[in-house]
RNA sequence: GUGUGUGUAGCUCAGCUGGUUAGAGCACCGGAUUGUGGUUCCGGGGGUCGUGGGUUCAAGUCCCAUCACGCACCCCA
């Protein structure tokens, strides 16, 4: 027989994972909603007129692909499969896609609804998502990603917000974290400034991986995709520009001050860090001029967030798009939102050893099952402390002693109750502690009073 | 898409320059202990060595192919 297996790139979660991955969940949530933040969801499944070119040529050919159903190679002929060519039949055979990331489907969302939508819309959407990327190291095919858009506000008060989302959500998952700070126009303004406009990405491609691989790296790489060597020495000064913020902040608007566009980016940017030096964050943010981010849509300020210490990218990212909506008919929204990446934060606090232990055991109570006759006698007494709000369980079946302490050590049960022949005759309880060994007997009306008391003790 | 590594028990792995019947730890089951787990002792089940082919008297071990998985790059959470 086969070995069973999941497909490469996804997960199981135990049940020990669970309780550690809803923990995160929760704590990002509860966040979101602190400031003003309302769920929803959206299907994972889309059109794939919704999906492809969003996310460029790279982010197309990630897409999974949904084969239509039914006889799906009706309406092609066969000299047509005959060329090969995958994009045009690929169209014939399949309409739709799992989605690749939140945001998408978030605009799509809005411009659907937007006569239902008050602006500016505040949402947060926490669901898996579906990349056909080649797996490794902190990087799945199947991934949550928890997102936090608002759409609808031009304010720069959006991004304040935001990176206090980001340093609330660390600070209290206990990550310690850097968040880079950037923007798309300062880019744009930099692209401008050394007569390279129309290569800005293979510019901000190639920048992005300056801390990786170093600045001669990197001016390889831009004197490959066709830079000038005038445009690379122009380039040399901004990114090597090292001091305080308001330093840099001041030569930069003096080399881009010809370029509108940077210019506009440089406010921005200044904007953002005003409100934040004003206030209390716990992590460190910096302006990081070698941040890029790769999804298309971006044109204001982008923001990304790494764990200190850990290589594993980064833990959570996002900027601002003008114009994201305006692909589905509804132009001029201008929208911020930023996303979580739950697997890779999972994978940080595992590193770094920072789950609470004491998340393990959800059942707090067992019941040993000696038999019919003291199950049913046992019942009552279950559903009274469960009532009181304890996790109680008895074991399903009147198996071998052993077998049921086993299991309740092994889920980490702290109190087990043993009722048999002897108790129910004498109307008392036995209470093991099994964590100590020790065990009491007492009168059955005082079992639950005794355990509510242990509880609170802790 | 490019490079690279690894496939042996449910899991983690050992198995030397090819040599009899493929091992260990953990997990599981049973017993010591018919009302007591976590510690200890004894015993047990479980493997077409990823798959197919080749070299050889002989292949888990060498060669080729293939599949699967991992890591790095590209890109990204």
């Amino acid at each position: 027989m086969q070995k069973p297996s999941i497909p490469k790139g996804t997960r199981d979660f135990s049940p020990v994972e669970m309780v550690r991955r809803n923990y995160i969940f929760d704590t990002i949530k509860s966040v979101f909603q602190n400031y003003g933040y309302l769920p929803i969801e959206t299907p994972a499944m889309e059109n794939l007129s919704t999906l492809l070119g969003k996310y460029g040529e790279e982010g197309d050919k990630l897409l999974f692909k949904i084969l239509n159903s039914g006889n799906y190679l009706s309406g092609i002929k066969d000299e047509e499969l005959q060329t090969g060519k995958i994009n045009t039949i690929s169209r014939k055979i399949s309409e739709k896609g799992l989605r690749f990331d939140l945001t998408v489907p978030f605009a799509r969302y809005v411009v659907q609804y937007r006569n239902e939508i008050t602006f500016p819309f505040k949402r947060y959407q926490i669901q898996p998502v579906w990349r056909a990327d080649k797996p490794q190291k902190g990087r799945y095919r199947e991934f949550y990603q928890c997102d936090v858009d608002v759409i609808g506000s031009r304010s720069m008060l959006n991004e304040v917000e935001l990176i206090l989302i980001i340093d609330d959500v660390f600070d209290k998952l206990n990550i310690p974290s850097l968040v880079k700070i950037n923007n798309r126009k300062i880019l744009t303004g930099i692209a401008e400034y050394i007569g390279e406009a129309n290569k800005i990405t293979d510019l901000t491609v190639a920048i992005d991986k300056l801390e990786k691989v170093g600045l001669d790296n990197v001016n390889e790489e831009l004197a490959q995709k066709g830079l000038s060597r005038k445009a690379i020495d122009k380039l040399q000064p901004i990114i090597k520009m090292k001091g305080k913020l308001k330093e840099r902040f001041s030569s930069l608007k003096e080399t881009l001050k010809d370029s509108k566009n940077g210019i506009e980016g440089i406010n921005e940017t200044m904007t953002i860090m005003c409100y934040l030096k004003d206030l209390k964050i716990k992590a460190k943010f910096d302006l990081d001029l070698t941040l890029a981010r790769g999804l298309d849509y971006y044109t204001g300020s982008i923001i990304e967030v790494k764990a200190k210490d850990i290589n594993i990218g980064s833990i959570c990212g996002g900027g601002r798009y003008d114009d994201l909506t305006g692909i589905f008919g509804l132009p001029d929204i201008s929208g911020v939102g930023i996303s979580f990446g739950a697997d890779r934060i999972y994978d940080v606090m595992n590193e770094l050893n920072l789950f609470p232990e004491t998340q393990q055991a959800t059942t707090q109570l067992m019941f040993v099952n000696f038999g019919i006759e003291e199950e049913k006698y046992c019942m009552p007494i279950l559903q009274e402390i469960r009532k009181a709000g304890i996790n109680t369980e008895i074991f399903p079946e009147a198996a071998k002693m052993k077998k049921q302490m086993t299991y309740a050590n092994n889920k980490r049960i702290p109190y087990v109750v043993l009722i048999g022949e002897n108790e129910m005759q004498q109307g008392k309880v036995t209470l093991k502690n099994m964590e100590t060994g020790i065990q009491e007997q007492f009168e059955t009306g005082k079992l639950l009073p005794k355990i509510i008391e242990n509880f609170s003790n802790k």
